[in-house]
DNA sequence: ATGTCTATGTTATATTATTACATGTCAAGG
DNA sequence: CCTTGACATGTAATAATATAACATAGACAT
């Protein structure tokens, strides 16, 4: 199941469409590509994806969904990781800062970015009965938001549009 | 400068812009016309605006920027009121269900809403400088999510737009 | 007045996040 | 080599935000 390493590929149910975070797919194959990706990333940008860090991104990548630093910190702790909550909260950040990883602000919790170094701005979807949340693409909404702006003479800096409702599968299965 | 209470007044300088919370104007003015819509609305919702609830929306509405919970708690506490967390919280959470106030994610903060009762899908845009919060139009930003979560088949319920940025005062004051 | 529903008060605790400081790692310049 | 300085990690303590659970009080219809 170890799949290769490789590049963004549409032909990759991983890669192909705006987000699969709703649709079955081979989790290790984009994990493993998103991996590579962040090493890539790392060293033409001069920063250390060091051994806490790396892992903080596999266990994001593993589950693919949001998870709470708290629940990070209780993975890391069991691979032999520092297990106070600084520890966590510094591969977070690290992860943010570089574009790694998504803060979801409604959530209080992280997920593992699916396409780190493509220059994008997403809008979070995420579903209130399952709690998956995907990426969707948001270029439309931004320019929205920053015609608003300025209107008002405000600078952007950086938006987060976070969307509650359900997903496709919740939909789907409401009478389940 | 006990303004009277009035009708959402375009000439009025609390209700004409989309937004006032970047310019001076008269918040005694704007306080007092949203609290007066504010009874309207509970009434005509069949909802009670009890003396805490009323009493936040106006610790709000006079400070006119996003308070956290326990800021407001002690306000509370000061006025006699219970001073254990549930007392704002519970307070906070009626208002916002009724549209009287903001959340706003990115600060764990509230914001009282200065448009109480009118259709709208604000955006909001936050100074990382002085923290003050704008409440802006943002149909289009919405849409933009609209469309993006419609290609994914996600059913919107709610949505969270917030820039972080430089309101105007601070771009214009940086070297100060 | 009595029952019921909602709101408030209060205690305790859960959850999320940061400060502060000690220790360790590692690479660059001497 | 080795030392120095920058960055990273470990750890303890605590801050900040939020909720659960239960008791009391008010509103109001019958």
């Amino acid at each position: 199941m170890a799949a290769e390493l490789h590049q963004h590929d549409p032909s990759c149910p991983g890669c192909a469409a705006p987000d699969m975070a709703f649709a079955r797919h081979d989790h290790a194959h984009c994990a493993t590509d998103v991996l590579g990706r962040a090493d890539v990333l790392a060293a033409e940008r001069g920063v250390r994806l060091t051994p806490v860090r790396r892992r903080v991104l596999e266990i994001l990548l593993e589950r693919h969904r949001a998870l709470g630093a708290y629940e990070v910190l209780e993975r890391l702790a069991r691979d032999g990781f520092g297990n106070q909550p600084p520890v966590a909260y510094r591969a977070l950040e690290f992860l943010v800062d570089n574009g790694l990883v998504h803060r979801i602000q409604r959530l209080n919790a992280y997920l593992a970015c699916m396409h780190p170094g493509e220059a994008h701005a997403p809008a979070f979807l995420i579903c209130g009965t399952c709690n998956a949340v995907a990426e969707a693409p948001a270029d439309a909404a931004r320019k929205g938001v920053d015609g608003a702006a300025k209107a008002l003479g405000f600078k952007v800096e950086r938006v987060t549009i976070e969307a509650l409702g359900l997903c496709p599968a919740c939909q789907a299965g409401v009478a389940a």
